[in-house]
Formats: C-alpha cells, structure tokens, sequence
RNA sequence: GGAAGGGUGACCGAGUGGUUGAAGGUACUGGUCUUGAAAACCAGCGUGCCGUUUACGCGGUACCGUGGGUUCGAAUCCCACCCCUUCCGCCA
C-alpha cells in the first residue's frame, strides 16, 4: 500500500508508474474518492463534536427531555452519514490497496524481454546433456507418474539420493545464511487470508496460484515470504534489533493454473516444492544496502554450488504489485542453452509494512514503517534441476559440488 | 471437540454507564543532586485520521481483541466472531 499523501502529491509520477507496471488503476477516481471521503469525514466529526458536546454537560445528572430529543436527531443524522462515509472508505480502500508500489527511475521499462542483464558467473556448458527428468527417472529418482497416481499432475515424489542431496542444500543455505546474520525460522503453512493480501499477493490473483481449505480461513502458503510478513505485523520493532534477519523453510504450494506450456518441464515448474527463504526488516535507509547483500548471499549460494548464472534486473512490466525493485538470477540450463530463473529478491520498501503496519522508532522518536526485502536462497526443485543438468559427466553420473559434500557423507556423485 | 477464566497504552496493571485518552507501576526522555555512575527527587512521555499554521504548534475526531447492537451518552451493558490461558477428551 502506498501513502495517500504521496499519491495526492504525485499523481501524475503515480499514474506513469503503475502503469509501467502494467496496472490499471485510476488514480483519477482514486482521488475523487479520497476528496468525497475527507468532505464527509468532517461532517461527521461535526456531529460527533455536538454529540460529545450535548452529553459531557450531562455528566452525572438526568439529561432533560429536550436534550434526548436534541441527542436523538444527532444520532439519526449521525448514523445516515456514518453509513455514506463507510461505504465511500470501503471503495477508496479497494482502490488504494490496488495502487502497485512505485519504482526507481533506473528501472527498465516493457516487460520480461526488456529485464537487463547486470552480470555472468561461470562458463555455460554448450555440450548435450540428458534433461533433469529423464535423468532422474530413468534411475528411480523421480516419480511423476505416481505423484499423479496419488495427486495429481505436477506432483512428483524424490527418491534416495536426491533427497539426501535436498537436505544437504538447505543444510549448506541454512549455513550460509548464518554467515549473514539470518536466523533459521519455520513457519506456519497455513495461513489467513489477511496475512496474504498483508504480503500484496494480489487480492484477486490469488485463486490462480494460492490452494484454499474448503469452508475455512485458511491457505497453503505459496512461499515463506508470507508467514514471514505477517510475523511481525502490528508490532512497534525495537530499533536496536534491526535489521531483523530471518530464513525461513517451508513447502510452497502453488496452483500454477494456466501455466503450463514452455519452461514447465518436469520439476522446474511444480505444485509443491521446499524452499529456503529469506527475509529482511530494516530501516528505510538500510533497506539499499540489505538489497545488495541478499544479491551476494545468492550469488555465493549459486558460485559454491558451481552452477553458471547471470543477474538480472527486473524491468517494470515484470515486477509483482509490491516490488519497488527486483533482482533474478538465472541458472544456466545446458538442456534449454539458455538462462532460466531460479532465485529472485526484491525490495519491497514499505509497501508490506505499511499493509501489517509494522513499524519503528525512528531517531527522532517518530514511529515509521520498516523496510521489508525478500529473497530466495533455495528452491529446491529448481536447484536440483540446475545441479542435474550442470554437473552430468560421464557415465551419467552428477558430481556434486564440494561446498555440498560435507553434507552427504562426503559422496562426491549420484 | 467440551468446560472455565481472560484480552486495556512499549510492558505490567486498575477501571462495570457520564471530565477516562484512560489511575498506579515499569521502561524511556529531560532536569536536580553526584568527581562520575547508581539511588532518590522533579518534570515529560500513545497512535491514526481530518482541518489549520511559514514553523513550534493549535483545533476536532477516533482508538481499551474484531465487528455489530442498546443508550441522550459505552473501555464499562447485549450479541456474534477471533485469539490467549488452564483443565478434560483425542492424538503424532
């Protein structure tokens, strides 16, 4: 959510932003709404002033018959307009929290075509290699048919090696996110739909990506960036605990509904996946720098693991209604001889804070809201697939990498 | 799932219809005292929104889990819901 204020002062910068994001939102109308909302508002603290009035005078005696009578018309008045303005908030509401976060000017404009490559690590390998899903179920390792024997399709079961090699990712992401001061959390994986809309997943979108149990409040999380949001929601953070540091580790499920087609293949695009997670509180002054170390910590996630990529800066079109700015890395996939992603983060300012009013004292003693920044540091599906893919050598086999070894007894292949 | 109790400011905790935005305490901030610190004492100390002001500020309004209701008037009464604690049941 945006600051009313902001929006009043820049409509024009506002508009030009949501739309390069690709929303239609009037701003127009939003501020009609905002107008008519403020010219009620004082109307009925008008009222409520001669109510409040009318009745102190009365403190501990019986009011006289004129001033119930004078109290009542107040009251009808009162109601008749306290009904108009709710209904005038609720429409303004709506709009509001529709309003996509703004971005930097450096931000590239168009869509996905446009995202600007910043940097390449490692030498994409250009000879032949057997697909990831071939590979794994031609050895027991992969079992899509019976995930859609007991699930559905896109639901898939691991086996004996991979899933002692899952483990050994997140143990070594855990590992690494410590270096960086992050605290591990797990999560609820059910959760409100308050505690969605909070994280700006879009209201309406949710039905697309976001699986519902029946008949209750409840939702299976699409990532620990949810969880993670609402955990602080409505607190005052004490300010020398910032920046509060927290990686998360959840199952994600995702509906992916109208996804199918290209870049959908076996385990790179799933219903359920486990995922490391990272998520920042800071200051609003931090928030840039917080942005830069989320980068790095990925970037060695991906160096240690040996798995070729390039960074990218996430253009306009692209970027989801909370992301002020976003950085993909993509793996470098020899099956494809092209770049797909496998990590993002984002920095979403005060958008999320502001929803869950989560806030600090400032050095002035102001409370404010915090700066909030999310970031992948596992998933797994998509990790195992840039490891499969990456590391083939002969005779099949795929090394693991050395940073993982550690972690899997020392084997140093599957 | 059943029963009982409870949700009040950063925190603890009074408060069952009318100067209660809310006693008291803690924490915090400033001051006195002290070589310094502690202690003691004095003072200050919530937030949102609307309006107004060059500004310090000022005026209004709202907020005592959430949403309704009763009343001239609600933290206080009524209803629904949510959450927490304890006990019972069930269960990994």
């Amino acid at each position: 959510m945006l600051d009313i204020q902001f929006i009043r002062d820049n409509p024009e910068l506002v508009a030009d932003k949501s739309k390069q994001k690709g929303y239609e939102v009037d701003i127009t109308q939003l501020l009609g709404f905002d107008k008519e909302r403020r010219e009620l508002l004082q109307q009925v603290e008008d009222l409520r002033r001669q109510r409040n009035e009318l009745t102190t005078k009365n403190k501990d005696q019986k009011p006289s018959d004129e001033q119930v009578k004078a109290g009542r018309e107040l009251k009808d008045k009162l109601t008749d307009l306290e009904h108009k303005l709710s209904s005038i908030e609720q429409e303004y509401e709506d709009l509001l929290k529709q309003v996509p976060n703004v971005t930097p000017d450096d931000t590239p404009e168009g869509g996905e075509e446009n995202n600007r490559e910043e940097k390449k690590w490692g030498e994409p390998r250009q000879d032949d290699v057997e697909d990831h899903q071939a590979w794994g179920e031609k050895r027991g390792l992969i079992d899509f048919e019976r995930g859609a024997k007991v699930a559905g399709n896109k639901f898939y079961y691991l086996k004996g090696e991979l899933v002692q090699l899952e483990l050994a990712v997140f143990q070594f992401g855990l590992q690494l996110a410590a270096k960086y001061g992050f605290t591990p959390v797990t999560v609820p994986h059910l959760v409100s739909q308050r505690a969605i809309e909070g994280t700006g997943f879009s209201a309406k979108g949710d039905e697309d990506q976001i699986y519902k149990i029946e008949g209750e409040d409840l939702h299976l999380i699409a990532t620990a960036e949810i969880p993670l949001t609402g955990y602080h929601a409505a607190e005052i953070l004490p300010t020398d605990k910032l920046p509060l540091l927290y990686v998360g580790l959840s199952p994600a499920y995702r509906k992916e509904a109208g996804a199918y087609g290209k870049h959908s293949k076996g385990l790179y695009r799933v219903h359920q996946f486990n995922k490391l997670e990272l998520y920042v509180f800071c200051k609003p002054e931090d928030s840039e720098q917080w942005h830069k170390k989320l980068v790095d910590l990925e970037e060695e996630f991906c160096q240690a693991l040996e798995i070729p990529y390039r960074l990218v800066r996430i253009a306009a079109g692209d970027l989801g209604q909370s992301a002020y700015k976003k950085f993909d890395i993509e793996y470098w996939s020899p099956a494809d001889k092209n770049y797909r992603e496998l990590m993002s983060c984002s920095n979403v300012t005060n958008y999320q804070a502001r929803r869950l009013n989560i806030r600090y004292k400032n050095a002035e003693g102001k409370t404010e809201f915090v700066h909030t920044l999310n970031g992948t540091a596992a998933a797994f599906s998509r990790v195992c697939v840039a490891l499969i893919e990456n590391h083939q050598a002969a005779g099949d086999k795929v090394k693991i990498p050395t940073a993982l070894q550690p972690f899997m007894s020392g084997k140093s292949e599957i």
